[in-house]
DNA sequence: TAATTTGGTTTATAAAATAAACTTGTTTAC
DNA sequence: GTAAACAAGTTTATTTTATAAACCAAATTA
């Protein structure tokens, strides 16, 4: 009756980075802290289990001399995300 | 852009015993047990967890001989998962 | 050149979820 | 009638998570 809902999407700021991550092409950190209101060090955590579980891709460059890590999200992580919106709308009446 | 979701209902058993508390008038703890799947332990901490701000009473009475646990979702308790809902649309597109 | 800011990571702490063990009483099988 | 199994929970312990605090290196500003 109630599916198992992902308990890598079921957190509030993971989701969020995906929900951001699922309607654009590729975020940065800075902007993801800003968009969440994340501290850094949250912001840091979460993303390394999102990226371990191959839900986004992290890749880490320069923009100028400052370093600057860009966030994508991968097709496992988009059908994990969709899944979980499916999987929490049983959740609701409606 | 994100709200806050409630962490009392930011669970996966309590958002399940809330969702089907807020469409029945009663539901007992054997069959919350049933319908959610959930070990007894775990539904009797978050069950204490609902009843302790108010998203619900727990009454405790006799089945014949047998202990009956009855939950019942508040007005506050309604409200809260109402305004939940309307939080989480807000993570997901349209 | 000293202080501050940027862009993070690492480590420590607090809170939550979950499971395991236990309790109290009831029913069933011998 | 009594031992074993079951019902309905509760309590306690363990594991996992989330979060915050502290830290670091490099860049910028005063």
């Amino acid at each position: 009756m109630f599916p198992k809902l992902d308990p890598l999407l079921h957190s509030e700021l993971r989701l969020a980075v995906m929900s951001i991550l699922a309607g654009v092409d590729e975020a940065d950190f800075t902007y993801l802290r800003k968009q969440t209101g994340a501290t850094a060090g949250n912001l840091s955590v979460q993303i390394d289990k999102l990226a371990a579980a191959n839900y986004i891709t992290v890749e880490k460059g320069f923009q100028g001399k400052m370093p600057r890590t860009t966030c994508r999200i991968t097709p496992d992580g988009q059908e994990a995300f969709q899944q979980y919106v499916d999987a929490l709308r049983e959740y609701f009446p409606q």
